[in-house]
DNA sequence: ACATCCCTTACGGAAATCCGTAAGGGATTG
DNA sequence: CAATCCCTTACGGATTTCCGTAAGGGATGT
């Protein structure tokens, strides 16, 4: 079992129930910080005293108060992570049940675990953790299921920065304008009309406000 | 102070917090429900048992699982419950900080407190709790003060229509002639194109694409 | 080399949207 | 009643988007 955790969580009471379970599995440090840039110094500082966290349970979204704040999200502190300490196991604690998101920091983030704040949500962190301690990963089931038969779409880079766009304001010919200033390719009015025609099959888009709406609420944008 | 509180809310951590409140607010008599249909069935049969209750805490967002719910979210308990129960006071005990939502259920659904979970959350439920046991209200602060400043923007329910149908995507003339067939008016072309005009310069759109994704944003459609 | 495939670009016409103007019809007000 | 205001509708032209066709170029395979 792991001797040395960090909890980056910001409810109160979310943090009393976590903090149950570590105690109940016999932890024997356990620090909490309830600012993601909190969370980046405390790891900073323990690698410099050489008593280095080995695992971080984290959230994924922090609410904001008075203090001025360079990290706001989860995600951003566990990208620097991953190379401050690349060896720190993580596990994504958090209400955040949305495919795109979770799948993003499991294959990209390679997070060791992703459990969801749900009914039976402390039980599966504790299950998580058993699991990360012996070296295995540990995905909330309901997630499991949906992340295996989604067959998930990601965006290339390029439609997405189209659609984006499009979704900004921008006219088709702004866009051709704007990627022909960039260099970006292809970057003809031809080829941006068939890529939209395409999107709009691929999505079954009625029309381009509908595309823009579906990848919207998909998050692919 | 109340004698008999329900709280409906489905993460286990959070009920503990809240329960621990409860108790230090010497509650008599507390009660748990992790479904909205759950809080309904209780609160009908406390009705009929001639022991109603006096306060309900709840959330608004619950994971679906296996369970078949009839309701889904805390927004159509609570619509339900001002009928069931008229003098039923209800305090929103949520994360959902988007002053659309926040404003619905404050002026149009009145509940007398609404709590955001964030970092001081619990201290927040307890002051709110207090303060709506003297029959006063309370809003967490952060809240308040963007509620009063943030002029919300309110759709009327023609332009909601509209700009929906776009979404879902309609053409203009398909939205024609569904007003037409639905009685809706003004439904000539004209008049909607002229809709969206004064919708865009409203919103600082610069094309239609831009409007939909802005009152997207905003919760409004 | 040649054929094939895939992608980009170009072009032209159809369709949809955008925009300004103007006419008509209620409601309000002097 | 007349004047005014506001909204709806109609219409025409400009702009933007959509769609099909075709030409050109690079990569691959035979």
């Amino acid at each position: 079992m792991f001797k040395k955790i960090l909890v980056a969580e910001d409810i109160e009471s979310i943090n009393q129930g976590v903090h149950s379970i570590l105690e109940r599995l016999q932890v024997q440090h356990i620090s909490h910080a309830q600012y993601c840039d909190d969370a980046l110094l405390r790891i900073k500082r323990a690698i410099y005293d050489k008593n280095p966290f080995e695992l971080l349970i984290c959230d994924l979204s922090f609410k904001k108060d008075h203090r001025n704040v360079t990290l706001s999200s989860g995600q951003e502190l566990i990208a620097l992570l991953k190379k401050e300490q690349p060896n720190l196991k993580i596990i994504v604690f958090t209400i955040e049940d949305h495919p795109q998101i979770a799948s993003t920091l499991i294959n990209d983030c390679e997070v060791e675990g992703y459990v969801l704040k749900n009914r039976k949500g402390l039980a599966e962190l504790e299950e998580a953790i058993k699991k990360v301690a012996q070296n295995k990963s540990y995905i909330s089931p309901q997630l499991a299921t949906t992340l295996k038969r989604n067959n998930l779409v990601v965006l290339p880079e390029y439609e997405i920065q189209l659609l984006t766009h499009l979704a900004n304001g921008l006219t088709q010919d702004q866009i051709e304008l704007h990627f022909k200033k960039q260099g970006i390719t292809p970057n003809s009015r031809s080829a941006i009309e068939k890529r939209l025609k395409d999107l709009r099959d691929d999505f079954n888009a009625q029309t381009t406000v509908h595309l823009v709406t579906i990848v919207k609420d998909l998050q692919l944008i």
